[in-house]
DNA sequence: CTATACTCGGACAATATAAGTCCGAGTAAG
DNA sequence: CTTACTCGGACTTATATTGTCCGAGTATAG
Protein backbone atom coordinates (compact mmCIF):
# COMPACT_ATOMS: atom_id res chain seq x y z
CA UNK A 1 0.00 0.00 0.00
CA UNK A 2 1.03 3.48 -1.12
CA UNK A 3 2.52 5.38 2.28
CA UNK A 4 0.73 8.53 0.71
CA UNK A 5 -2.31 6.94 2.58
CA UNK A 6 -1.28 7.72 5.98
CA UNK A 7 -0.46 11.13 5.04
CA UNK A 8 -3.34 11.85 3.25
CA UNK A 9 -5.36 10.93 6.08
CA UNK A 10 -4.00 12.68 8.67
CA UNK A 11 -4.32 15.76 6.32
CA UNK A 12 -8.25 14.84 6.14
CA UNK A 13 -7.98 15.35 10.17
CA UNK A 14 -6.37 18.58 10.76
CA UNK A 15 -8.46 19.84 7.65
CA UNK A 16 -11.86 18.84 10.03
CA UNK A 17 -10.02 21.96 12.72
CA UNK A 18 -10.04 25.05 9.56
CA UNK A 19 -13.25 26.34 8.04
CA UNK A 20 -10.46 28.77 6.04
CA UNK A 21 -8.11 27.05 2.74
CA UNK A 22 -4.96 25.64 4.51
CA UNK A 23 -2.00 25.88 1.94
CA UNK A 24 -0.32 22.35 0.97
CA UNK A 25 3.20 23.67 2.32
CA UNK A 26 1.70 24.76 5.95
CA UNK A 27 0.33 20.61 6.10
CA UNK A 28 3.45 19.46 5.07
CA UNK A 29 5.81 21.90 7.80
CA UNK A 30 2.59 20.78 10.33
CA UNK A 31 3.61 16.86 9.69
CA UNK A 32 7.20 17.42 8.98
CA UNK A 33 7.39 15.91 5.26
CA UNK A 34 8.17 16.66 1.97
CA UNK A 35 6.12 19.61 0.88
CA UNK A 36 6.85 18.71 -2.81
CA UNK A 37 5.72 15.29 -2.18
CA UNK A 38 2.59 15.84 -0.28
CA UNK A 39 1.48 17.96 -3.03
CA UNK A 40 0.67 15.07 -5.23
CA UNK A 41 -1.14 13.16 -2.49
CA UNK A 42 -3.79 16.50 -2.05
CA UNK A 43 -3.73 16.73 -6.05
CA UNK A 44 -5.48 12.90 -5.68
CA UNK A 45 -7.72 14.02 -3.08
CA UNK A 46 -8.62 17.50 -5.22
CA UNK A 47 -9.21 15.16 -8.48
CA UNK A 48 -11.57 12.72 -6.18
CA UNK A 49 -13.56 15.46 -5.27
CA UNK A 50 -12.73 15.06 -1.29
CA UNK A 51 -11.19 18.21 -1.26
CA UNK A 52 -11.40 21.91 -2.96
CA UNK A 53 -8.31 23.64 -4.20
CA UNK A 54 -8.56 27.47 -3.86
CA UNK A 55 -5.77 29.57 -5.57
CA UNK A 56 -4.55 33.09 -5.42
CA UNK A 57 -2.61 34.75 -2.27
CA UNK A 58 -4.69 33.36 0.56
CA UNK A 59 -5.64 29.73 -0.90
CA UNK A 60 -5.30 26.16 -0.37
CA UNK A 61 -7.09 23.20 0.60
CA UNK A 62 -10.66 23.04 1.63
CA UNK A 63 -13.13 19.56 2.67
CA UNK A 64 -15.72 19.86 0.18
CA UNK A 65 -18.06 17.70 2.16
CA UNK A 66 -19.04 16.96 5.60
CA UNK A 67 -16.06 15.07 7.68
CA UNK A 68 -18.82 12.97 8.89
CA UNK A 69 -19.69 11.68 4.74
CA UNK A 70 -16.05 11.18 4.11
CA UNK A 71 -14.79 7.67 4.69
CA UNK A 72 -11.54 6.17 5.07
CA UNK A 73 -12.43 4.32 2.15
CA UNK A 74 -12.73 7.44 0.05
CA UNK A 75 -9.54 8.69 1.10
CA UNK A 76 -7.64 5.40 0.15
CA UNK A 77 -9.43 4.88 -3.20
CA UNK A 78 -8.04 8.41 -3.88
CA UNK A 79 -5.04 8.13 -3.31
CA UNK A 80 -4.07 4.47 -4.27
CA UNK A 81 -6.30 4.05 -7.11
CA UNK A 82 -9.79 2.27 -7.35
CA UNK A 83 -8.43 -0.79 -8.79
CA UNK A 84 -8.62 -4.00 -6.93
CA UNK A 85 -5.11 -5.12 -5.21
CA UNK A 86 -5.49 -8.82 -6.68
CA UNK A 87 -5.29 -9.18 -10.48
CA UNK A 88 -6.40 -12.02 -11.43
CA UNK A 89 -4.37 -12.48 -14.75
CA UNK A 90 -7.16 -15.48 -16.24
CA UNK A 91 -4.51 -17.92 -15.77
CA UNK A 92 -6.68 -21.13 -15.81
CA UNK A 93 -6.96 -20.27 -19.45
CA UNK A 94 -2.84 -20.65 -20.02
CA UNK A 95 -1.34 -23.95 -20.61
CA UNK A 96 -2.13 -26.95 -22.24
CA UNK A 97 -4.67 -28.03 -19.92
CA UNK A 98 -6.47 -24.46 -20.28
CA UNK A 99 -10.14 -24.09 -19.15
CA UNK A 100 -12.24 -23.28 -22.07
CA UNK A 101 -12.99 -19.70 -22.64
CA UNK A 102 -16.84 -21.15 -23.03
CA UNK A 103 -17.02 -22.63 -19.58
CA UNK A 104 -15.41 -19.12 -18.00
CA UNK A 105 -18.45 -17.14 -17.47
CA UNK A 106 -17.87 -15.89 -14.02
CA UNK A 107 -14.52 -15.13 -12.08
CA UNK A 108 -12.09 -18.31 -11.53
CA UNK A 109 -12.86 -19.87 -8.15
CA UNK A 110 -9.33 -17.96 -6.69
CA UNK A 111 -9.83 -14.80 -7.78
CA UNK A 112 -13.58 -14.93 -6.18
CA UNK A 113 -12.01 -15.77 -2.52
CA UNK A 114 -9.67 -13.13 -2.65
CA UNK A 115 -12.17 -10.18 -3.96
CA UNK A 116 -14.23 -11.29 -1.37
CA UNK A 117 -11.64 -10.84 1.37
CA UNK A 118 -10.93 -7.79 -0.43
CA UNK A 119 -14.69 -6.37 -0.06
CA UNK A 120 -14.93 -7.02 3.39
CA UNK A 121 -11.08 -4.71 3.69
CA UNK A 122 -13.41 -2.29 1.99
CA UNK A 123 -16.63 -2.26 4.07
CA UNK A 124 -14.63 -1.93 7.10
CA UNK A 125 -13.08 0.96 5.76
CA UNK A 126 -16.38 2.24 4.51
CA UNK A 127 -17.60 2.31 7.69
CA UNK A 128 -14.84 4.49 9.26
CA UNK A 129 -15.56 8.24 8.54
CA UNK A 130 -12.63 11.47 9.06
CA UNK A 131 -15.14 12.42 11.90
CA UNK A 132 -14.38 9.21 13.67
CA UNK A 133 -11.54 9.87 13.65
CA UNK A 134 -11.34 13.47 14.47
CA UNK A 135 -13.31 12.17 17.66
CA UNK A 136 -11.05 9.86 18.37
CA UNK A 137 -8.12 12.63 18.30
CA UNK A 138 -9.86 13.77 20.74
CA UNK A 139 -10.45 11.13 23.30
CA UNK A 140 -6.59 10.10 23.13
CA UNK A 141 -5.01 13.44 22.91
CA UNK A 142 -7.58 15.99 24.38
CA UNK A 143 -9.62 18.45 22.76
CA UNK A 144 -7.42 20.73 23.00
CA UNK A 145 -4.84 19.44 20.65
CA UNK A 146 -7.03 19.57 18.11
CA UNK A 147 -8.13 23.18 18.78
CA UNK A 148 -4.04 24.19 18.95
CA UNK A 149 -3.71 22.77 15.47
CA UNK A 150 -6.75 25.07 14.37
CA UNK A 151 -4.60 28.10 15.52
CA UNK A 152 -1.28 26.91 14.37
CA UNK A 153 -2.96 26.14 10.80
CA UNK A 154 -5.05 29.78 10.47
CA UNK A 155 -2.52 31.77 12.29
CA UNK A 156 0.97 33.47 11.11
CA UNK A 157 3.61 31.51 10.99
CA UNK A 158 5.61 32.11 14.30
CA UNK A 159 9.63 31.37 13.58
CA UNK B 1 -0.06 -7.10 -3.75
CA UNK B 2 2.79 -9.36 -5.44
CA UNK B 3 1.46 -11.04 -8.22
CA UNK B 4 2.93 -14.24 -7.32
CA UNK B 5 -0.03 -14.49 -5.19
CA UNK B 6 -2.04 -16.01 -8.00
CA UNK B 7 0.43 -18.40 -9.09
CA UNK B 8 1.08 -19.64 -5.85
CA UNK B 9 -2.69 -20.25 -4.96
CA UNK B 10 -3.54 -22.15 -8.27
CA UNK B 11 -0.14 -24.21 -7.38
CA UNK B 12 -1.27 -25.04 -4.20
CA UNK B 13 -4.72 -26.11 -5.62
CA UNK B 14 -3.10 -28.34 -8.47
CA UNK B 15 -1.23 -29.81 -5.81
CA UNK B 16 -4.06 -31.26 -4.37
CA UNK B 17 -4.77 -33.34 -7.08
CA UNK B 18 -0.77 -35.13 -6.25
CA UNK B 19 0.33 -37.52 -3.60
CA UNK B 20 3.78 -38.02 -5.16
CA UNK B 21 6.50 -34.81 -5.78
CA UNK B 22 5.59 -32.32 -8.87
CA UNK B 23 8.96 -30.70 -10.28
CA UNK B 24 8.72 -26.69 -10.19
CA UNK B 25 8.77 -26.62 -13.83
CA UNK B 26 6.27 -29.01 -14.57
CA UNK B 27 3.71 -26.42 -13.06
CA UNK B 28 4.71 -23.83 -14.71
CA UNK B 29 4.25 -25.53 -17.65
CA UNK B 30 1.13 -26.17 -16.48
CA UNK B 31 0.25 -22.99 -16.28
CA UNK B 32 2.29 -21.38 -18.88
CA UNK B 33 4.24 -19.27 -16.63
CA UNK B 34 8.16 -18.34 -15.90
CA UNK B 35 9.74 -21.68 -14.89
CA UNK B 36 12.63 -19.54 -13.17
CA UNK B 37 10.16 -17.07 -11.38
CA UNK B 38 7.58 -19.27 -10.12
CA UNK B 39 10.76 -21.07 -8.27
CA UNK B 40 10.59 -18.06 -6.07
CA UNK B 41 7.27 -18.35 -5.25
CA UNK B 42 7.72 -21.87 -4.49
CA UNK B 43 10.49 -21.49 -2.05
CA UNK B 44 8.54 -19.14 -0.34
CA UNK B 45 6.12 -21.30 0.30
CA UNK B 46 8.76 -24.04 1.41
CA UNK B 47 10.35 -21.55 3.68
CA UNK B 48 6.50 -20.95 5.12
CA UNK B 49 6.50 -24.78 5.58
CA UNK B 50 3.13 -25.17 3.40
CA UNK B 51 5.04 -27.34 0.95
CA UNK B 52 7.81 -29.73 1.36
CA UNK B 53 10.85 -30.14 -1.23
CA UNK B 54 12.04 -33.52 -2.21
CA UNK B 55 14.96 -33.58 -4.18
CA UNK B 56 17.07 -36.10 -6.32
CA UNK B 57 15.72 -37.61 -9.62
CA UNK B 58 12.45 -37.70 -8.72
CA UNK B 59 11.80 -35.31 -6.81
CA UNK B 60 9.59 -31.31 -6.05
CA UNK B 61 6.89 -30.10 -4.13
CA UNK B 62 4.06 -31.65 -1.80
CA UNK B 63 1.45 -30.19 0.59
CA UNK B 64 2.74 -30.69 3.96
CA UNK B 65 -0.60 -30.99 5.48
CA UNK B 66 -3.71 -31.16 4.34
CA UNK B 67 -5.78 -29.23 2.07
CA UNK B 68 -8.12 -28.25 4.44
CA UNK B 69 -5.88 -26.99 7.27
CA UNK B 70 -3.92 -24.53 4.49
CA UNK B 71 -5.93 -21.34 4.77
CA UNK B 72 -5.39 -18.71 1.80
CA UNK B 73 -3.73 -16.30 4.63
CA UNK B 74 -1.23 -18.80 5.11
CA UNK B 75 -0.33 -18.73 1.53
CA UNK B 76 -0.56 -14.99 1.24
CA UNK B 77 1.53 -14.51 4.34
CA UNK B 78 4.09 -16.75 2.72
CA UNK B 79 4.43 -15.15 -0.21
CA UNK B 80 3.82 -11.10 0.11
CA UNK B 81 5.15 -10.97 3.61
CA UNK B 82 3.61 -11.03 6.96
CA UNK B 83 4.16 -7.51 7.66
CA UNK B 84 1.32 -5.30 7.54
CA UNK B 85 0.50 -3.52 4.16
CA UNK B 86 -0.19 0.02 6.33
CA UNK B 87 2.99 1.12 7.81
CA UNK B 88 2.22 3.83 10.95
CA UNK B 89 5.34 6.13 10.75
CA UNK B 90 3.99 8.16 13.88
CA UNK B 91 3.76 11.18 12.05
CA UNK B 92 1.89 12.07 15.52
CA UNK B 93 5.20 12.42 16.97
CA UNK B 94 6.61 14.90 14.21
CA UNK B 95 6.22 18.10 13.46
CA UNK B 96 6.00 21.70 15.53
CA UNK B 97 2.85 20.74 17.37
CA UNK B 98 3.91 17.00 17.81
CA UNK B 99 2.00 14.81 20.35
CA UNK B 100 4.50 13.80 23.11
CA UNK B 101 5.80 10.71 23.40
CA UNK B 102 4.59 10.33 26.60
CA UNK B 103 0.69 10.34 25.35
CA UNK B 104 1.62 7.78 22.94
CA UNK B 105 0.61 5.13 24.61
CA UNK B 106 -1.09 2.66 22.14
CA UNK B 107 -1.39 3.27 18.11
CA UNK B 108 -2.87 6.17 16.15
CA UNK B 109 -6.32 6.31 15.45
CA UNK B 110 -5.54 6.23 11.59
CA UNK B 111 -3.52 3.29 12.33
CA UNK B 112 -6.18 1.54 14.47
CA UNK B 113 -8.63 2.07 11.80
CA UNK B 114 -6.61 1.10 8.95
CA UNK B 115 -5.60 -2.13 11.30
CA UNK B 116 -9.01 -3.17 11.83
CA UNK B 117 -9.47 -3.01 8.14
CA UNK B 118 -6.98 -5.19 7.71
CA UNK B 119 -7.42 -7.76 10.28
CA UNK B 120 -11.37 -7.75 8.39
CA UNK B 121 -9.42 -9.18 5.58
CA UNK B 122 -7.07 -11.18 7.26
CA UNK B 123 -10.22 -13.07 8.71
CA UNK B 124 -11.86 -13.56 5.62
CA UNK B 125 -8.88 -14.77 4.07
CA UNK B 126 -8.52 -17.40 6.99
CA UNK B 127 -12.09 -18.62 6.61
CA UNK B 128 -11.10 -20.15 3.16
CA UNK B 129 -8.95 -23.22 3.04
CA UNK B 130 -7.20 -24.43 -0.77
CA UNK B 131 -9.64 -27.70 -0.04
CA UNK B 132 -12.98 -25.28 -0.55
CA UNK B 133 -10.87 -23.73 -3.36
CA UNK B 134 -10.47 -27.25 -5.32
CA UNK B 135 -14.17 -27.91 -4.29
CA UNK B 136 -15.32 -24.55 -5.80
CA UNK B 137 -13.07 -25.59 -9.06
CA UNK B 138 -15.03 -29.13 -9.33
CA UNK B 139 -18.56 -27.39 -9.44
CA UNK B 140 -17.01 -25.20 -11.99
CA UNK B 141 -15.27 -26.93 -14.69
CA UNK B 142 -16.94 -30.56 -13.32
CA UNK B 143 -14.90 -33.20 -11.06
CA UNK B 144 -12.66 -34.60 -14.08
CA UNK B 145 -10.96 -31.23 -14.45
CA UNK B 146 -8.95 -32.08 -11.67
CA UNK B 147 -8.52 -35.39 -12.78
CA UNK B 148 -7.01 -34.65 -15.65
CA UNK B 149 -4.64 -32.38 -14.47
CA UNK B 150 -3.31 -35.15 -11.96
CA UNK B 151 -3.03 -37.50 -14.48
CA UNK B 152 -1.12 -34.86 -16.22
CA UNK B 153 1.32 -34.07 -13.50
CA UNK B 154 2.18 -37.73 -12.61
CA UNK B 155 2.53 -39.00 -16.62
CA UNK B 156 5.27 -38.82 -18.44
CA UNK B 157 5.59 -35.41 -20.57
CA UNK B 158 4.13 -35.65 -23.59
CA UNK B 159 5.12 -33.69 -26.44
C1' DC C 1 -6.27 49.43 -12.96
C1' DT C 2 -1.74 47.44 -12.44
C1' DA C 3 1.71 44.99 -10.27
C1' DT C 4 2.90 41.53 -7.19
C1' DA C 5 3.28 37.69 -4.40
C1' DC C 6 1.39 33.59 -3.34
C1' DT C 7 -1.23 29.49 -4.67
C1' DC C 8 -2.03 25.09 -7.26
C1' DG C 9 -1.07 21.95 -11.29
C1' DG C 10 1.30 18.89 -14.04
C1' DA C 11 5.84 17.46 -16.07
C1' DC C 12 10.52 15.74 -14.77
C1' DA C 13 14.44 12.68 -12.10
C1' DA C 14 15.99 9.35 -8.21
C1' DT C 15 15.17 5.60 -5.63
C1' DA C 16 13.10 1.31 -3.72
C1' DT C 17 10.70 -2.70 -4.74
C1' DA C 18 9.00 -6.35 -7.56
C1' DA C 19 9.75 -9.45 -11.65
C1' DG C 20 12.48 -12.34 -14.07
C1' DT C 21 16.89 -15.06 -15.00
C1' DC C 22 20.82 -17.77 -14.17
C1' DC C 23 24.09 -21.17 -12.42
C1' DG C 24 25.93 -24.05 -8.55
C1' DA C 25 25.08 -27.57 -4.47
C1' DG C 26 22.86 -31.66 -3.39
C1' DT C 27 20.38 -36.05 -3.90
C1' DA C 28 17.94 -40.14 -5.45
C1' DA C 29 17.91 -43.26 -9.14
C1' DG C 30 20.27 -46.40 -12.44
C1' DC D 1 30.11 -45.14 -9.09
C1' DT D 2 28.09 -42.37 -12.52
C1' DT D 3 24.56 -39.66 -14.14
C1' DA D 4 20.78 -36.87 -14.62
C1' DC D 5 17.50 -34.36 -12.41
C1' DT D 6 15.99 -31.57 -8.46
C1' DC D 7 15.98 -27.46 -5.39
C1' DG D 8 18.32 -23.27 -3.44
C1' DG D 9 20.11 -18.86 -3.42
C1' DA D 10 22.73 -14.96 -5.93
C1' DC D 11 22.38 -11.80 -9.86
C1' DT D 12 20.19 -8.59 -13.42
C1' DT D 13 16.43 -6.15 -15.42
C1' DA D 14 11.74 -3.80 -15.35
C1' DT D 15 8.36 -1.29 -12.95
C1' DA D 16 6.10 1.43 -9.47
C1' DT D 17 6.83 4.47 -5.82
C1' DT D 18 9.03 8.48 -3.82
C1' DG D 19 10.72 12.88 -4.29
C1' DT D 20 11.71 17.42 -6.81
C1' DC D 21 11.16 21.16 -9.90
C1' DC D 22 9.29 25.02 -12.58
C1' DG D 23 5.36 27.20 -15.09
C1' DA D 24 0.09 28.77 -15.24
C1' DG D 25 -3.30 31.16 -12.77
C1' DT D 26 -5.61 34.12 -9.28
C1' DA D 27 -6.93 36.92 -5.32
C1' DT D 28 -4.83 40.56 -2.86
C1' DA D 29 -2.50 45.08 -2.15
C1' DG D 30 -1.21 49.48 -3.75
Amino acid sequence: MSGGVEWALHCCVVLTASSTPVPAARLAELHDVSGSYLAKQLQSLARAGLIHSVQGKSGGYVLTRAPESITLLDVVRAVDGPGPAFVCTEIRQRGPLATPSSACTGACPVARAMWAAEDAWRQALASVTIADLARDVDVDSGPEALVSVSAWLTGDRDI
